[in-house]
DNA sequence: AATCCCGCTTGATTTACATCAACTCTCACC
DNA sequence: GGTGAGAGTTGATGTAAATCAAGCGGGATT
């Protein structure tokens, strides 16, 4: 694999710590590829035989279960997903598509074992994002348990906001109807949380939002470290 | 530390693998401590500084924020806990507290952390262990999102029946009150979703509970490999 | 420009679950 | 052996959110 995405990828948490020898071995083996949008990537239950990097694009974490089907986290990029699969070389827990047109890395699961068994510096670097990986999720299920939605939708909008500047403006960085799944609600019910939220200064013109009033937004929402926040 | 509880904690999956050289140091740091039922260990938002390992008793993880507070998990012996707030020298997400009078092995989180820079069984056996853990919590986190709370509460007892020898029997192994705060209900809810399985065969009597008609249940529970299996 | 499609919104209704309140039962404790 | 506290149950009621059903509006297709 050549491109000129790999110091990008380099650059990753994940990457950036190993030796430049394991490195350049494991990229020899990977490939790097583009999907359209809407395309499905990887199903519930097949063996993990790659690990993703997502380099350009929207990727959708699925999950299905008695005819329903929740958006359980989207990945934008430089991200990697479905690590923990590829290290117990076990099944994919998640369904993968595309949201929107994606270069993605694919490194062959293998490979990423082999590495992982002679480089020391990627151990330590594996273990520290399995680590934040896991605390993401637990944080995003006291999200579900302690919020409601009305909360949870207040709560993501800071911190969208916070994420592309601090500005008072945050774009939706995709479809409301995945924001909505993401948030453990319906569409119809986003759209009128985003009404309720009104009075607390949310102004919404399309996918672009305006928060005039962080203090009564934020008073509602009452964010939380333990919680929102993303970083370790 | 001296015990006769140590060949069971080096029989974890997290210490099997490690050198008995490693292993000996580490739990020379280590304190093995009984603690009263219903005592609070940690507290959310503290630095983490130590592996807890519970060697015997029950202990509920939970946490807390807009004065509502929900059940996590609870651990059972032999098992660690918190290991991911450990090994990244971070806050805890959760906090813990005593079920019943336990017996808790406390490793100091520097010397863990030590033992994975010069152990790399011990490396290798914290990525599986994290990699599982983290598996297990976005298999809970799919069973809130996909499941109604009577289905959450088939498959729980479900999956009970089957850790305690698959007789048609099991016993709750806490009180219905933490149940059904970690299955994401009521106590008042648990109560009235027990009466509505009791046509698909479940008699309960206090804390045991007989499942008469595995068919129906799992009709209605309908588990699945991807949400309700602990292992991998 | 007309048409279709699809994401989104809005309103009406239903449903699952929480809350509130009262009562029973068990068990620890004096 | 009585008393009180807390777990559990049951019933009545309230509420958040899902579902059902139209309709709107913007973008792509022809």
């Amino acid at each position: 694999m050549r491109s000129s995405e790999l110091p990008q990828v380099k650059a990753l948490g994940l990457f950036e710590t190993m030796s430049d020898q394991s490195f350049e071995r494991l990229m020899q083996a990977a490939y790097l590829q583009t999907f359209p949008a809407h395309l499905t990537l990887i199903h519930e239950g097949v063996t993990a035989d790659f690990l993703y990097v997502l380099v350009e694009g929207a990727v959708e974490l699925y999950a299905a279960a008695n005819g329903r089907e929740e958006t359980m986290a989207v990945v934008r990029p430089v991200e990697t997903f479905i690590l923990a699969a590829v290290l117990k070389d076990a099944v994919y827990l998640m369904a993968a598509r595309t949201i929107a047109r994606s270069r993605i890395l694919l490194v062959p699961a293998a490979d990423v074992r082999l590495a992982f068994e002679e480089d020391a510096a990627f151990a330590r670097a594996i273990v520290s994002e399995l680590a934040t990986r896991y605390r993401g999720v637990v944080k995003e299920h006291k999200n579900i348990k302690l919020r409601s939605s009305v909360e949870r939708l207040a709560n993501r909008l800071i911190r969208y906001e916070a994420e592309q500047g601090g500005h008072g403006v945050l774009e939706l960085p995709y479809e409301k109807r995945i924001l909505a799944s993401l948030l453990g609600m319906t569409p119809e019910n986003l759209s009128r949380a985003l009404r309720t939220l009104k009075p607390y200064g949310v102004l919404v013109s399309g996918s672009t939002i305006r928060l005039t009033d962080r203090k009564a937004l934020e008073t509602l929402a009452k964010p939380s470290a333990f919680i929102d926040v993303d970083a370790s």
